[in-house]
DNA sequence: ATACATAGTATATTTTTAGATACTTTTATT
DNA sequence: AATAAAAGTATCTAAAAATATACTATGTAT
């Protein structure tokens, strides 16, 4: 049989907002790829700062699951795991900086309005 | 004062995301601009299937206070809305243009994938 | 033998989102 | 007087996502 997270996605808009749009997965992408797509999960936990490690293992998990991470084990104590970018998870970034750069854009927009508006 | 949706961004990434990640916000964008960018309450009702009108109502105010959507009230009875992209809306259908496409690739490959797994 | 480092698990709880269901408002129409 | 149309509200409940806190495994260094 096939997986299912709830069940099937209802297009393609819903398909990949449901990979990508998590609290804290779309920057966990990107950071990795900052860092010449490469981060051990202990870097990744300094850098997602205040997530449990609960949460940075399960969304690191589903990640991979969906083929956007590679999990790499290496057979060491204390461990090492190190994650990085599949190609499919490196077709994500343009579009993650291009919506970054929207976001940034917006928040200059506001912070300016606000400016205007508490004078 | 200013306000707070649960506290502040994090980032750029996280404050695009809480402005479209919502489970049918950029789906609702999409619908209103692929229709010559006006929809009618009802229509959008009927275009985000299985929607209930609270989460429809929740869902439309949250992006008209982003800026994300004009909200057009007609004063007749019955009453008559029309809901349209803000400029800064519109800015954002390239992006969500490009994640659909990404979506639609990725889950081609996957039936392609699952087509050979089951035989 | 004890402590340390790293990458996690386990469990319980809270918060956030979403869903179900019923109801409201105001004129025009029958 | 009753009914209909459109765009919602109100209330309650359920499911999903996130948080808090404590704990584990295994070699190496002290």
């Amino acid at each position: 049989m096939t997986k299912k997270k709830s069940d099937a996605p209802i297009c393609a808009l819903d398909y990949a907002f449901r990979r990508i749009g998590g609290k804290h997965k779309a920057r966990i992408l990107w950071y990795i790829y900052q860092q010449n797509n490469v981060l051990r999960y202990g870097e990744l936990k300094k850098m997602v700062q205040n997530i449990t490690s609960k949460m940075l293992t399960q969304t690191l998990r589903e990640l991979e699951e969906d083929n956007l991470l590679n999990r790499k084990v290496y057979p060491v104590v204390p461990p090492k795991v190190e994650y990085s970018l599949t190609e499919t998870g490196k077709e994500l970034i343009p579009f993650i900086e291009h919506i970054g750069a929207w976001g940034r854009a917006q928040m200059e927009k506001e912070k300016v309005e606000n400016k205007k508006k508490d004078e």
